[in-house]
RNA sequence: GGCGAGGUAGCUCAGUUGGUUAGAGCACAGGAUUCAUAACCCUGAGGUCGGGAGUUCAAAUCUCCUCCUCGCUACCA
């Protein structure tokens, strides 16, 4: 299909803390490539993005910080902005979903559903914290956790052994806003029913989409649809947000994924009144760049609205990265362990296409991939500085020495098959490039550049200038080949400038200034041309173009690491979901609230007791249980206990613990658990029984 | 546990519908050279293609089993 115009999306990054080198590589960089690659071929393209500024997390970062959610979206809103803007991220619009008309444009397209009556309306019980007068998320309660026993997990996670949860299991379940113990309460929601659009989408994505898309992605969308799709609650209680735009539904705000995506239009909106060219033309060539933690998002949920919705182009391609690590670890926000873009800007000035070069050299295309300092080093220094630069360096310098500082002639009675041969390799390349683009392969189509350059290199080198130009009985002779030779290097460094722009696009300005020619000269229908630069026309002195990476520089980078690395706790409660933009960050809460006073009746409601386990095996189908078997010396029970991740089920026979022996039995995995073993919980994450220092009788009372 | 994506030279990755001695770049070693940011150019060494079994005249490529990494998902009293 021929398309007329091109949207392209980069998913809009959670305004919670500034970018890293990670949301580089996994979106933002290869769409600014696919974007200025469309536009040199003179495209109508839109290149849209903008913060993600609501959700719980912002929320919960304000009350941390003693801000209001405004306040804390205002400052990453600015950080994230220059950094994209100071490393060349070509927007057309970087806008905001705070902004008055993302707010009208999420509220009309949910009304659009709610008046087709799309929604399924569902009442549920939730927490709800009476002084504060608001139902909770699931991440503004904080309890004890079920597992490991950590009194500051949240509603949906622990962050202490990673299990994730639901509030109902916390114990003790209290309110991250106010000291206040809660209440249930019912509250409404309006659910999309995802379910009826299952048939529809298997035929878009699982037969439409086959041989198009990504296969990390189309394997990810494939099995998603294979496990069937159920209605998903599009609207939170909360006040910082979208409000839902119904009578009855005050303190009710969209759900961020519902509202995010949305942000697409209503920044295209605000960029140009002819929004609806982009996004209601079916000539219209829509691609959104994510990280492979949003595909469910953009290939399932946004499509099923758009089409609920009616009227919208549906997504052509998510070509969606894999994850960038750090290291040999995984970059986390939470823990620092992260190249953040505006302190690289700062330690590397003016260095900009040295970090776009290395991270789509080296991007996570197919899979999870690594970046090192050392790395990063070799690219530079041996690609980039040895190869490229130097190539454009060494035709400078010998067309100053040997032509006079002027585009030499070209003497067409002497053009020779090596001659040919680069004027070739030079249309290959561009050929090859477009392909790889187009197929969002940047990796390919920039390693092909770098190699033209090292034809170049070769070709120089057997040519050798210098070599003729020390013989001065054949000056004039010779003086013809030197010309040819510095003519054709010369029109390759001009073709280098126009391949390399989408990739490094200060590297070809700084290009086109040494070869004083206007930019327009970078269009991408003028790569494969030999006439670029004009016979006999002053260039200007080189000037290079890339900056060797010294040791120096990267030990201190490796050093920087390894101080965060200290202070990185042993307890690896890794946050997932950390590549790529619209990741909810883990906050550490610093909450040690003690816990409301009991009376004594209260404690003697427990019945506790020191029981020694005397069978213990792995539960099937689940990774963190064990089946326990106690002997409490009156009877022997089964516990299921979510330990199976910190203990072999052989090592822990013969020990003793503690129970809690009259907590209400619970069914799992099939498995009737009556009670639950008491455990203390490290810094570290380990979990240790609570055990009698000597020997207790089996079935002792704990009091 | 289920599902998805990967596991190919020290490192980063190619390997099309199974077909001769499995490729490239970097790093490494040797040589040549000096126009160039000690850069470039040439040559070389290197891998039982995660492991095992099978189909086939022929398997990195197809089938089955198994191990490891990453992600999604279930289990967490």
């Amino acid at each position: 299909m021929d398309f007329k115009r091109y949207l392209i999306t980069a998913a809009l990054p959670y305004a919670n803390g500034p970018v890293h080198i990670g949301h580089l590589a996994g979106c933002y960089l290869p769409a600014d490539i696919y974007v200025r690659f469309l536009r040199s071929q003179k495209k109508d393209v839109q290149f849209i993005c903008g913060s993600d500024e609501h959700g719980v997390p912002i929320t919960i970062r304000a009350m941390k910080e003693g801000i209001t959610p405004q306040d804390v979206v205002d400052k990453y809103n600015t950080i994230i902005k220059n950094s994209f803007e100071e490393m060349g991220i070509s927007f057309n619009i970087y806008s905001r979903t705070s902004s008055k008309i993302h707010t009208e444009t999420a509220q009309a397209f949910f009304l659009n559903l709610y008046n087709k009556g799309i929604f399924e309306e569902r009442e549920s019980e939730q927490y709800y914290d009476e002084s504060k007068e608001m139902f909770l998320a699931d991440r503004y309660i904080l309890g004890t956790c079920p597992v490991c026993g950590n009194n500051n997990a949240y509603g949906d996670q622990c962050e202490k052994c990673g299990s994730s949860l639901s509030p109902e299991q916390l114990i003790d379940p209290r309110s991250a806003l106010s000291s206040a113990s809660l209440v249930k309460k019912k509250t409404k929601h309006w659910y999309f029913p995802l379910d009826k659009y299952e048939n529809w989408l298997k035929e878009w994505i699982v037969e439409g989409k086959k041989d198009h898309w990504k296969s990390n992605v189309y394997g990810q969308c494939k099995s998603w649809l294979d496990n069937g799709l159920y209605p998903r609650a599009m609207t939170r209680d909360s006040t910082w947000g979208v409000p839902v735009p119904l009578p009855d539904a005050v303190g009710k705000v969209l759900y961020v994924w519902f509202d995010a995506p949305i942000g697409y239009i209503s920044a295209t909106k605000e960029l140009t009144n002819l929004w609806s060219d982009y996004w209601c033309n079916e000539d219209t060539k829509l691609v959104h760049f994510i990280g492979k933690d949003n595909i469910v998002f953009h290939c399932i949920i946004f499509p099923a609205m758009l089409k609920a919705h009616g009227g919208f182009v549906l997504p052509e391609s998510v070509p969606a990265n894999e994850f960038l690590n750090l290291e040999g670890e995984k970059i986390s926000t939470s823990r620092n362990w992260a190249v953040w873009v505006n302190d690289f800007l700062k330690d590397f000035p003016d260095q900009q296409d040295t970090l776009r070069y290395v991270l789509c050299a080296n991007a996570p295309e197919t899979k999870d991939n690594d970046f090192t300092w050392k790395d990063f080093q070799d690219r530079v220094n041996s690609e980039l500085v040895a190869i490229f630069g130097n190539f454009v360096n060494r035709t400078f310098v010998l067309m100053h020495k040997l032509c006079k500082g002027r585009v030499p002639k070209m003497h067409n009675d002497i053009v020779d098959v090596s001659d040919n041969g680069l004027a070739d390799d030079i249309v290959a390349t561009k050929l090859k490039v477009e392909q790889n683009i187009e197929n969002y392969k940047f990796r390919d189509a920039l390693y092909e550049i770098i190699d033209l350059a090292r034809k170049g290199n070769k070709y120089l080198q057997d040519k050798a200038p210098w070599l003729l130009a020390k013989t001065p009985e054949l000056q004039l002779e010779n003086q013809q080949k030197i010309d040819n030779c510095l003519h054709v290097c010369l029109q390759l460094t001009a073709n280098l400038a126009i391949l390399i722009n989408p990739f490094l696009p200060f590297t070809a300005k700084k290009m086109c200034f040494m070869m004083k020619v206007v930019e327009r000269m970078l269009e991408w229908e003028n790569a494969g041309r030999l006439d670029l630069l004009k016979v006999s026309y002053p260039l200007r002195a080189p000037e290079l173009l890339f900056k060797k990476i010294e040791d120096i520089e990267i030990e201190q980078q490796i050093n920087k690491l390894k101080e965060t690395q200290k202070t990185i706790k042993m307890s690896e409660t890794t946050d997932k979901m950390d590549n790529t933009e619209t990741v909810r960050q883990e906050i550490k809460l610093e909450v040690h609230a003690p816990k409301q006073e009991i009376t004594y009746e209260d404690f003697a409601k427990l019945d506790l007791r020191v029981a020694t386990i005397i069978g213990a095996e792995k539960v099937k189908n689940a990774d963190k249980l064990l089946k326990i078997e106690l002997d409490l010396k009156t009877e022997i029970r089964t516990v299921v206990s979510g330990i199976a991740l910190h203990f072999k089920p052989e090592d822990i026979i013969g020990k003793q613990v503690t129970i809690v022996a009259n907590l209400a039995p619970r069914k799992l995995k099939g498995i009737e658990s009556k009670g639950m073993i008491l455990m203390a919980e490290n810094e570290d994450g380990r979990l240790i029984f609570v055990s009698p220092l000597e020997k207790a009788d089996a079935g002792s009372e704990v009091k």
